[in-house]
DNA sequence: CTGACTTGTCACAGACCTGTTACCCACTTG
DNA sequence: CAAGTGGGTAACAGGTCTGTGACAAGTCAG
């Protein structure tokens, strides 16, 4: 299936009140956050640069029309994507909307599953978009946690916390080697570049912390091997 | 008016004789270099990974479905794009072919502006995919805020500030790492060509000057990452 | 079972890092 | 030349880490 955007917001301008109930409910039973305004005017007033993922604007309304309203917020935010929505089928005004940059143009009446579709390719291409740069980051996912070692950000729940330079490493090592020995010599040579008695120590403190930190997930462990190392492992559920 | 996207490669594949030189014809006239196929396992044969910026396919042909084929390009080169092309106006279908990842989805008889529309607007955007990066001008939304690299300039709500260099540069980077960490030796290396204690310092200076010119829409955050550096992110509204 | 060694955890102080304001100097502009 | 701008340094007041010592608890060999 396609992969859902979760709660992408949409900005949503329709004259037409029922029409524009009809669509704010199939958005929003979709996990969309629609907000409607029933003018351009409004519209301009409500947007936010890179605020909404998706503007789908009526073609047809009083005073600004959908295309002026493009115009305007192409304006203020050049990188804005917008869909027309229209009733008319005139073959100029489908060029004309694709020539204003749209991503897309749909007629009324719309199949309700044709629209969330077509929606749905945009948004994904969308995230495909933005997270073309981001690579090189690594994540772990630990129990119900999740380490985001780029980010230096271990999170449970939706909370989130950042952790400290250090903890980033230590727990980035022990994700690196789960289930199997992460040897303390190995670990301290890795962390500190060089290895002696106060060191070790150190270490075994940040071991310390960090069990503190994944202690919300009981099926994580940390087992000491004796003399040797430390085991991140998480246990079956029962 | 739309940019062409001169001499795009386009693999189309139908079974249909006279629609397949329609199509090339209208293609070709156009500036594109289409290659036609009669039915899907030629199309697999002169496929080549990465050659054909886009590929038009029909769904009903006997032998190898439109969909069939989808699925097997894809597989050899998981980055193409297709758009298909049917006779059928079936919902079903539709939606199994947006779910196979495709870009759009055309209903014959067709228009033939709107078909050369939409295609125009996909090889766009696939260029503009790729040549994010080069392009000459660059351009930020930051929250409410717009930031123009190339223009030197900030703006919000209509108020526009011209940047120093050096502020344009610090945001310019926080911009590309948005929600990733910015490391602060990095950008000292990237800002000053070199580093030592007291660019380090300057540095700082500017992040300080960057959240006051920031400081009007409070969801914008530079967060500190303690030794590390910073992390530029946008809020989620309330 | 004992004693030597290893590990778990706490608390804390000092080192180091950051945010901010003020200031100074070089350069530009009118 | 006077005023203004940009950008670096200084200085200071916090703030955050993180080694280390202390001590309790655990492990192991003999």
């Amino acid at each position: 299936m396609i992969p859902m955007r979760v709660d992408a917001k949409i900005l949503l301008v329709e004259d037409d009140v029922s029409m524009g109930y009809l669509l704010t409910t199939i958005l929003q039973t979709e996990g969309y956050d629609p907000r409607l305004c029933i003018d351009g005017e409004t519209a301009l007033k409500e947007f936010i640069p890179g605020y909404y993922e998706l503007c789908l604007l009526d073609v047809m309304m009083p005073g600004m029309d959908g295309f002026a309203l493009a115009k305007r917020l192409r304006e203020i935010d050049p990188s804005v994507r917008f869909l027309f929505l229209t009733a008319r089928s005139l073959k100029e005004d489908m060029l004309k909307g694709f020539a204003l940059g749209a991503e897309d143009y749909i007629r009324k009446p719309f199949d309700k599953d044709e629209l969330l579709c077509r929606i749905n390719v945009m948004l994904r291409r969308n995230e495909a978009l933005q997270e073309e740069s981001v690579s090189g980051s690594l994540r772990f996912s630990i129990g119900e946690y999740h380490f985001d070692y780029t980010r230096q950000e271990l999170s449970w729940n939706s909370e989130t916390w950042r952790m400290t330079e250090k903890e980033n490493e230590v727990l980035r090592l022990l994700c690196m080697h789960q289930n199997s020995i992460l040897r303390r010599d190995d670990a301290v040579e890795k962390i500190y570049g060089k290895k002696d008695y106060f060191l070790g120590r150190s270490f075994d403190v940040f071991i310390s912390r960090i069990r503190k930190l994944l202690q919300k997930d009981p099926r994580i462990t940390i087992e000491n091997v004796f003399k040797v190392g430390f085991i991140l492992s998480v246990k079956e559920r029962a």
